[in-house]
DNA sequence: GGATAATAGCTGCCTAAGCAGTAATTGCCG
DNA sequence: CGGCAATTACTGCTTAGGCAGCTATTATCC
């Protein structure tokens, strides 16, 4: 039913999407964890506020979801960033079993700060691609993005779509 | 010098490169580490084991540049597979600073086993693509992850190209 | 040839992510 | 309305990767 892509007598991982990916995944964190850190803040720290200014998220749930970090994991970096006065915890009366996430004066103030550092590294490291294939990228790590979590979760996947 | 393929003010991280490549690797993890570990193996002896077969590496110092894997914690990997009885560590009169692994009758056994029900799911989750736009997703992948590389160790990435 | 630097692998320590279990709240369905 | 399931956030425990330091061996350079 399916194409062979791969082949097992020819298969090499060197070729293999996933070991692409996950060499990506590492060098790309290897040059942006130093950018952040230089300014005494753990990568993780930058996504949160980056997923709450973009108002991707508005719950440590849907951080969760999007990034795919553990919640245990995420509730001590809501910590950090609270104990830091860069973001608060409300309770609202809607759903009282949710955490709305606000950031602060301070918490904005930090990651439009951090931000154009990350935005300036990427253009750098992208400067040798052409729109087209910056798009084309984009697209493909899209489309397979959705085709992994229709894997996982089939439900979640197509409230997505 | 570099075109602008991201704008400050309009960037979201969900359109970034560098979120799509740490969210694809976190799904393609969270698919193929049940499949392996269902038959009693970690993902990482896995891919231990299938670099050796590749020939990829011969020194744990090659998996660790190729998998980006850290040094001490490769050598507990190899020490738990040469406990099972999987690769053997050999000091060759060459160099011997140097450890060559080589897979024995059971650990050869034991990857391509499981092999192929790597490469069988992999066609399955790309079995919506076709054939150029996996050949377009491996070149733009190679080609980033050669810019990257290029980035954080330039005599390297020299030498690998 | 000898001192110094570089490389390969290993060890101990630490941190942070993964996991399971808990409490509080809400949704669901008879 | 009432009882059960589902959701959200959080907490302790475990584990595995990241880091620094160590030893042995080899390369480099004067």
């Amino acid at each position: 039913m399916s194409k062979q892509h791969y082949d097992f007598a020819t298969y090499k991982t060197q070729q293999s999407v996933g070991y692409l990916v996950k060499r990506t995944h590492s060098l790309m964190l290897d040059i942006m964890e130093p950018i952040i850190e230089q300014h005494g803040f753990t990568f993780i720290q930058y996504v949160v506020l980056a997923a709450l200014r973009d108002g991707i998220a508005v719950n440590p749930k849907d951080i969760c979801s999007h990034y795919r970090h553990d919640s245990g994991a995420l509730t001590r970096v809501i910590d950090q960033l609270a104990e830091q006065g860069l973001l608060e915890r409300v309770r609202r009366d809607r759903d009282r079993r949710k955490v709305e996430l606000q950031l602060t004066d301070a918490g904005r103030k930090t990651i439009e700060f951090l931000l154009p550092l990350v935005v300036d590294k990427l253009n750098e490291l992208l400067s040798g691609f052409s729109k087209a294939e910056v798009q084309e990228l984009l697209r493909l790590l899209h489309k397979l993005n959705a085709t992994l979590l229709a894997h996982i979760e089939p439900a979640d996947a197509a409230a997505e779509a």
